[in-house]
DNA sequence: CCATTTAGCGACCGATCGTTCGGACTCTAT
DNA sequence: ATAGAGTCCGAACGATCGGTCGCTAAATGG
């Protein structure tokens, strides 16, 4: 039962520390995610889990870079069917409410959590939430900026992001689910278009 | 140096152990305030801490409603000076930005930070974060409906209401000072208000 | 003046933290 | 057949966690 599996075993095992470490992170934080947490509830030692990322600290920047990698696959890449401009800025903003309203994680997006635990202190994981935030917005805004809008672009950006963690905290905090729709009403205020059509 | 002080100066302890706590609480969170953490950094011992409040959770409580006591001194009461409605709707909203830009602890708005890391758990700490929260909403609300606006109030809050924790983040995670303007700005068009004046 | 409170300490509890180490074991390459 | 690589376990490490207990000694109430 314990000695070495093969090369795709270790991988599924790999894979399952990684989805667990993602449920606790999303509920209790990327700090309560624990190794001996982990390992009890694998079932297995806290030195099996820890074999395949060495340290707390890189099992963590795995999670945070699975969570970009997902959100890109499920919210940005949708986008890219619809035409570039006002079309692409409004899939965006919502494929991004629809994926904060089901994340597939049980206790919402953990970048955003990420986001407000990780402000005040320093080293990587925070380097990389902050590099994950910075790249999503200045996306928005290229797209907003090539949309030619009457609008001041920092402003409708600062607006929009504002609608996200919003729109987890109301789903998360709260348990609102219309507000979802009010997220994408938001958005479209803000951009100045008519609320549907 | 051990032996019992004065009820004055036990009254000073026990402030001084709730500020240290707000201070840490503010950087790391409210989980981050640890009874050892509290007693090194005050140069007494762990017991001597934890015999002014009992328990971690208290501590954890009375930060909280330390917190929300200051927020209505700062934010809500100044704002009845203007007149009900509009006036006094923009003043608790100018009034609450710039309290978020200068809290007076080093890490920020403790209560944005406890709803984000408290939003998936269980408890008196968390009931507490809900309700202060709950009842900022319906603040803004009443007085969102008393100023007689063009405007859906649920739709309105929610987009007050995200504004708030959006200029925290700005700030404590991208340094960026020009949010506040931003904030400013976005409830004025929110409100359908021309901008300045 | 004396009995009662009480602030704060020091020692200690069991539990858990992240991490290291050595060994057991199986798969793979030679 | 054999050597190497790699997976996982079990034990142990020092540190820290929240919390309890008994004590000392000064301030307070009668």
């Amino acid at each position: 039962m314990s000695p070495r599996r093969t090369a795709v075993e270790a991988q599924h095992t790999k894979d399952s520390i990684l989805t667990t470490a993602l449920d606790i992170a999303s509920l209790d934080g990327l700090e309560g995610v624990t190794i001996g947490r982990l390992a009890a509830e694998l079932t297995m030692s806290k030195s099996g889990v820890l074999n395949h990322f060495g340290t707390k600290q890189s099992l963590q920047l795995a999670a945070v870079h699975w969570v970009v990698n997902d959100f890109t696959h499920r919210v940005v890449e949708p986008a890219t069917r619809s035409r570039p401009g006002l079309d692409r800025l409004l899939a965006l903003c919502d494929n991004w409410f629809d994926y904060l309203a089901d994340t597939g994680l049980p206790g919402g997006c953990l970048l955003t959590a990420a986001a407000a635990e990780f402000d005040g202190r320093d080293g990587e994981v925070r380097d990389a939430v902050v590099d994950s935030w910075r790249s999503w917005q200045s996306h928005l805004r290229a797209e907003l900026v090539r949309a030619n809008l009457d609008v001041d672009p920092d402003q409708a950006v600062f607006e929009i992001v504002a609608f996200g963690p919003a729109l987890n905290q109301a789903l998360q905090l709260h348990g609102d689910r219309e507000a979802v729709r009010h997220a994408k009403r938001a958005v479209r205020r803000t951009l100045g278009q008519p609320d549907s059509g």
